[in-house]
DNA sequence: TGTACATCAGTGAACGCGCGTTCACTGATGTAC
DNA sequence: TGTACATCAGTGAACGCGCGTTCACTGATGTAC
């Protein structure tokens, strides 16, 4: 009954979520053309609302992006988090969020996209990054020991993750390793760790 | 004295190597605003030519990337041969490709900006992939053992490099790891090896 | 060596188009009385 | 409960602009004789 309660609901002047519509159109644009294939324009037509829509609301370009951008940090901040604190399965989800959420994730490592002072993206940015630290920080074995390591383990870590992300989603990985990432990440990064 | 022939030469109408120019003046386009950040025209305007003359050459901007990531390729193969044939310094030698030209390799992964049936380009990612390949098969002694495991150890080089290489480009890496990214990768890289 | 001609790299004016932006307007909602 | 009004989300027409593309033209170079 009231699930559908949206669907029926006549169509008014006032959308009600109009921002949340654009908002998930530009995500699904940009996971089918990258940041820069579509303009606002083109945009505001997938999203069925007129083209003045996303100018009411974010300004320009670098603005939406940079909403999209504070959005992803905090789906990302919840993903990481929801792994749990085993660094080897919050590698995993990281490499499941880039590829789940990749209209996310492809604007989120791009600064120059964004408007860098943003409060709620700077907040939700520094959520991730905590989560990141504080998993890593919880795994002092795969560091041969010393303060020092304890960092490079970490970027180790990080890099071995988004590279394998990266390069997955730019489809330079061989073929063979089968459809799913997730799968096809965990031995490696196993490598990382088992010794 | 011929040094500065070139400089000094009257200028033609010919310009003799305005390919050439146009490809330099995109790589450097490029490397400041990202792959989408200028057009065919911005761009014949910083080479200091008419605005026909890159359609004249390359088409389209598609075209004009698809050089770019040919010559990017070759120019990868060379510097990753010009590294000898021990991994981790093919690993670092990748690095320093992705920071010093980053304009080519910005392009390079992005295949969603070629011309994906061009031979030219096809023929140079083929050789610089052989590269790549030839560097993991002769070191096997992180590979813990079986015949699988030698490929899931050339993933995991392959996404050190690649993850750590991208992460710097985008500026998401602490600032206090210094001003070196060579130098700053090689621990990192090195906890792939040591055991 | 000189002349005539074909070739083709590169030019620049002109075009139509989609873009971002502006702005007066519409109409639903919330609030005061 | 009813009326009047303020607010503001969203619209749609109009604008000027930079874009990619086209195309007739220019002029340097190479070649034939």
């Amino acid at each position: 009954m009231t699930r559908y309660a949206a669907a029926v609901t006549p169509p008014s002047y006032h959308h009600g979520d109009l921002r949340r519509t654009i908002l998930a159109a530009a995500v699904g644009a940009i996971a089918e053309t990258g940041p820069a294939g579509w303009s606002l324009r083109e945009l505001a037509r997938r999203a069925g609302v007129s083209h003045a829509a996303p100018a009411h609301h974010f300004g320009d370009k670098t603005g939406l992006l940079t909403a999209v951008a504070a959005e992803g940090y905090t789906l990302f901040a919840e993903a990481l988090e929801g792994a749990g604190t085993d660094l080897h399965d919050v590698g995993l989800a990281y490499v499941r969020f880039a590829v789940d959420h990749r209209g996310y994730f492809e604007v989120m490592f791009r600064p120059d996209l964004h408007r860098a002072d943003d409060p709620e993206l700077t907040a939700a940015r520094d959520r991730a990054d905590g989560v990141l630290m504080r998993g890593v920080r919880d795994v002092r074995d795969f560091a041969p020991g010393g303060p020092g390591d304890e960092r490079t383990a970490a970027i180790a870590a990080w890099s071995i993750v988004h590279g394998f992300a990266d390069l997955w989603l730019s489809g330079a990985l061989p073929a063979d390793l089968g459809g799913d990432p997730v799968a096809a990440a965990r031995p490696v990064i196993g490598l990382l760790f088992t010794r």
